[in-house]
DNA sequence: TAGTGTTGCCAACACGCGTTGACCAACAAG
DNA sequence: CTTGTTGGTCAACGCGTGTTGGCAACACTA
């Protein structure tokens, strides 16, 4: 046995280092995105030498990539009652956005960067496009109203933690859950207007 | 008479220079955002050497204020019929932003740069939150109400405008007054939830 | 104790950036 | 024709970047 569990890679001392690199990449690519957020920069913040990071991830396209590698799974989510799945998709993005600031970093790379921009497009396309078509009215529409929950949320995300405006900070959880909600299951739910 | 024209500053033969830096300025910004939009990638579109950027503007961040400079005129707009003011707002915005690329340049840096994302604010402190006051059932809801505005209409542009999810660009205008235009009038005068 | 791989630092490379100043061509005024 | 101003190019500077390779210290195995 080369480790404490079988079948597990041994255990390395780095693994500390690795762990201590990614999370400075995380903030710092979450507060600043890909491009002012240098590999130096990083590397201070964990307090080691630059040229680590080359090694443990190779480069920094690499580095980012692992970095803000998420997944919303809005496939779990219950879908009843059916009156309430806006709320409770919006309950959901909140937590999600607040629980990991990488989704901040996604979003503030993917205003510059069309391969971020992809990447946040295919959550639209995989997850939210079918679960519109499962709970709307007309599976035509299902694009048109998966596109329009998707500028609810996002823009919400954008105000609050990307561009940070005061008066979007300021809204409680429970204002935006029914404001937002509301809204939501109404791009979802009700006839075209 | 020094030009065509009294009183005004005579008419120079750089001035179309000028204008066509400025012209690549604009599409550059809004295309790449400010760190990757090169003075020296302008200069090439405009068919000019990069050191007249500079002559003529500065530098690199006078350039970009005077690429962006704009105003949304907001107290310009009828308040009248008080059932439409969300139609209303919402038409104006689109209007707006396929006009001019400016905004798109806007939303693309204000991403990363602090100082963009306080002018992109300002509009709402000064414009929206005012707006939201008067037509608004509490004025102490003032701020919260203008919020969600602003997060609906910034929610488009960035998917539509930055982000360009197909889905979202495929929406048509009308379809977007008649969604977001309910939307932003039950957010501005509905009773709270 | 000797040997071998791992972990880290240091110095340097090549590159692209914003920016500067010297220089040249065309034109207008005397 | 001479002189000064304007519009424009060219070559270079200093800097910060991502990235690389060499070298010292350490930890583990035999």
């Amino acid at each position: 046995m080369t480790g404490t569990t079988e079948h597990q890679p041994a255990a390395r001392r780095s693994d500390a280092t690795r762990a201590t690199i990614l999370a400075a990449a995380r903030k710092r690519f979450a507060a600043d995105g890909y491009e002012k957020a240098t590999i130096r920069a990083i590397a201070r913040d964990a307090n080691i030498d630059p040229s680590m990071v080359m090694r443990y991830y190779g480069n920094k396209a690499a580095l980012f990539a692992v970095a803000v590698a998420i997944d919303p799974d809005l496939p779990g989510l219950p879908l009843e009652p059916p009156g309430e799945i806006g709320r409770t998709l919006v309950r959901h993005f909140l937590t999600l956005w607040e629980e990991n600031g990488e989704l901040t970093a996604l979003m503030r790379v993917g205003a510059t960067d069309p391969a971020a921009a992809e990447r946040m497009q295919s959550v639209l396309r995989e997850q939210l496009i079918p679960l519109a078509r499962r709970v709307g009215p007309d599976p035509e529409q299902a694009q048109m109203r998966a596109a329009l929950c998707a500028s609810t949320v996002l823009g919400l995300a954008l105000t609050r933690y990307v561009l940070r405006f005061p008066a979007s900070m300021a809204l409680s959880h429970e204002e935006i859950v029914d404001w937002l909600g509301a809204t939501v299951q109404r791009y979802l739910t009700a006839p075209a207007p």
